[in-house]
This record gives structure tokens, C-alpha cells and sequence, in this order.
DNA sequence: TGATATAATTAACAGTGTTAAGTCAAATTA
DNA sequence: TAATTTGACTTAACACTGTTAATTATATCA
């Protein structure tokens, strides 16, 4: 009877664990660093088998950030129920999603920096993920124009910006620590705050 | 008599054949997929010729990036020379910093996003380019507060904010080439305006 | 039990960065 | 000029890489 269902639920399985042993292995390794024998050794079958699962290492890798952009949006989703002071909760984001950026600095570099490389644009369209992360950014934006707290200033170019500033400071903290960046903290909160300063009427 | 000496000339203008051919063949194909056969191949050697002259393929990775660090120093060093208005100067900066990663967006990674895996914060040091590009951020910002520009914000915080949003802009234009950007300039132009406004007094 | 479908494997290909050993021509010495 | 040394360069090889095609093993059904 059941039997379908059973070997679903095992190909399922099988598929997740390819899936969490890859994350592992590109988080700590690097994407480029690990082979598809490494991810094979790990989760002790033949190379080859992943090739059942997945079409290739890129979809792998796809696969890998699509679920780092699912974890992001919940993140951020929490934050959207605040429905008090929209800069405050523009400001809270921000500092969430860098905060976000160097608790998982590999993830974050491969969905946002190696990923575009091999499917370009991708994970932004209509739809997906990336696309309803950038939603939430548009809608806090709309919210502070609404409410005066901004001028009256584009909101598709206002969070693109805003995108920027967070992502700029994200990925400098990552590649550079060995710079001599003034406290961490200190550093998000003056991007986040000289941004929305610049923003207000 | 100078034959030593030819042979040193000799020696010099191979090494920068393969380096420009390096630097061609990662700008074009990215370094990733560039091979030292293909690299080889441009310049007519065999492939082990190249390793008489640099350490490893990230060696040549990174004289390339070194070498890419200097020109975008020259071009921010004729900006330095306009002493008008330093809140201009350091607008037509961004600008130009900006234009600099769209214009060799192969380089820019290279050098500001895939470098620092392989050598961690250097580039930054004492001394390096990469300060230097660093300090003439500094120097702006200082003398805009200066001036009373900008109010009495801490220098160097200020001046990595500022990196922040122009290596943030950056990096998204070159890596989502197919996310619905409005219009470039209007982009990147707003990102500095809105820094600028968010310093001033 | 034998036929069938599905899952997983082995073997192989064309490519990679890199090292060690060998070749060949030019410069130096006798 | 002939032998020798020096230096530049190449050939051959190793241990990898992602990926495909062909093959084997395993479990389900008749």
C-alpha cells in the first residue's frame, strides 16, 4: 500500500541530508573548496548519487541559499508586527539583517556575493524569496513617507539605498576584520542612523 | 657587459606579458574559470613557465589586484587636487569610486570581495594601497567638519560609513545585474546624496 | 519464483593547479 | 674554437575537479 509514500518520504530524507551536509561544508569551507566527493564522503554514498537529487553543485548551491533567505525573511518578519514607529522599525530591521549577515557571514556571502555569479538576478524575481525580502523593505519605507517621517522622496530608489548602506556594511565587516573599524555596533548604528537622517524632511 | 642586464629586462617584460594576460583573462572570464593553460595559451608558453614567475595562481591574483588598487588611487588622487568646496570634492569622490567598480567589476571583486579569502585584511595594512585609498577618505571627511560641513562626527566611524554605502552600491549593481534598478546614476547618486544630507549640521 | 522498476554504483572523460625531471640554447671559461 | 656552466623553458606526471553513461544491486510486483 504505503509504499509510495514510504520511498517518498526516504528520497525526502536522503535529499535533506545531501542538502545540510553541502551547507555545512560550503559554510565552513568555501564553495569553491568543496567538492561533490567531499559532500558523497560526508553522507556516506557515491558521488554520483547527489546527481539523483540535484541537477548540479550550482543547484546545490541555490538550494543552500534559498533556505538562508527563508531563514532572513522570518527574521525579518518578526520585526513587521511593531507596528508603533515605522523608522523605528526601519531602523530595527536594518540592524537586523546586518546582525543576520555576520551571525551566518558564509551564508550571507553565498547568497548574496557568489550565488548572482552563476544565476544571474536570480532568487530576485517575482515571487521568490529574495522579492519578498525586498517587499518588506519597500513597505516600511512606504509607511515613513505616509507618515511624514520622510520627504517625500522615491520609495523603489529610497530602499534600494537603504539596501546598499546594510549591505555594504555587512560584507566589509565580513571581508575585512582584520581592519581597524571603530566598534562594531557603533559602526551599524551610524550607518543605519546617517541614512535615515538623510532621509527625513 | 649588460647582458645580465638584458636578461633582467627580458625577465621583467615576460612577467608583465602574463600579468596582463592574466588580468585580461579574469576580467573577461572571471578567475575562477580562468585556467593557467588558458593563461598559457594567450601568451604562448607552457603552462609551467608562468610558476618561474609567480608563486601560484593566487599570486598572480594578487598582483593583479595590487595593480588594480593603484589605479583607482590615481584616479581619486586627481580629484584631491580641487580644493572648492570639500562636500563637492567628496561627492565627486563616491562618484568616481562607484564608476571605478562598475567600470572594472571583475577587478572589484577581485580585489574587495575575493582577495580577502585568501589573504585576510591585506591590502589594508600600514602602508598599502589600500590605506592610502582609505586615508584620502579620511582627509575628506576631516576637512568638511572642518568647515563646519558636517557636524561634529567622529572621523574615522564617519569615514567607514561613507565606504559602506559606495562599496554597498557597488557590489549590488555588479551582482544583480537583472534586478530592476531604477535608473543607475539615480541610484548611486541618491546613496551619496542621502549619506551627505545625513552628516550635515 | 521470475519479471520489473528504481536506486545506487563503477568507470570514464576532459579538465584543473602544481611539482619534478629533463631538454635545449646561450653565455662563460679554458 | 671546444667544453662547461648557467638559465630558461618544456614534457610528463600526480592527485584532484564536475559530470555522464553504462552497469550492478535491491526491493516491489505479478
Amino acid at each position: 500500500m504505503g509504499v509510495k509514500e514510504r520511498r517518498a518520504r526516504e528520497r525526502e530524507q536522503l535529499r535533506r541530508r545531501i542538502l545540510s551536509a553541502a551547507r555545512e561544508l560550503f559554510v565552513t569551507e568555501g564553495y569553491e573548496s568543496v567538492s561533490m566527493r567531499k559532500i558523497a564522503d560526508m553522507i556516506e554514498y557515491s558521488p554520483t548519487t547527489i546527481y539523483l537529487y540535484y541537477k548540479d553543485k550550482t543547484d546545490l548551491l541555490d538550494s543552500v541559499c534559498k533556505e538562508t533567505l527563508l531563514n532572513l525573511l522570518n527574521t525579518l518578519d518578526l520585526l513587521r508586527k511593531d507596528k508603533s514607529d515605522p523608522v523605528e522599525t526601519l531602523r530595527r530591521s536594518g540592524k537586523a539583517y546586518v546582525e543576520f549577515g555576520l551571525k551566518y557571514p558564509q551564508d550571507y556571502k553565498l547568497t548574496f556575493v557568489v550565488r548572482p555569479q552563476f544565476q544571474k538576478g536570480l532568487g530576485l524575481q517575482e515571487g521568490s524569496v529574495g522579492e519578498k525580502v525586498f517587499n518588506h523593505l519597500r513597505t516600511m519605507v512606504s509607511e515613513c513617507i505616509r507618515q511624514k517621517k520622510f520627504r517625500q522622496v522615491d520609495v523603489e530608489t529610497t530602499g534600494q539605498v537603504l539596501w546598499s548602506a546594510v549591505h555594504g556594511v555587512t560584507l566589509l565587516l565580513i571581508d575585512f576584520p582584520d581592519f581597524p573599524w571603530t566598534e562594531k555596533d557603533k559602526l551599524i548604528d551610524m550607518v543605519i542612523h546617517t541614512m535615515i537622517e538623510g532621509l527625513k524632511p
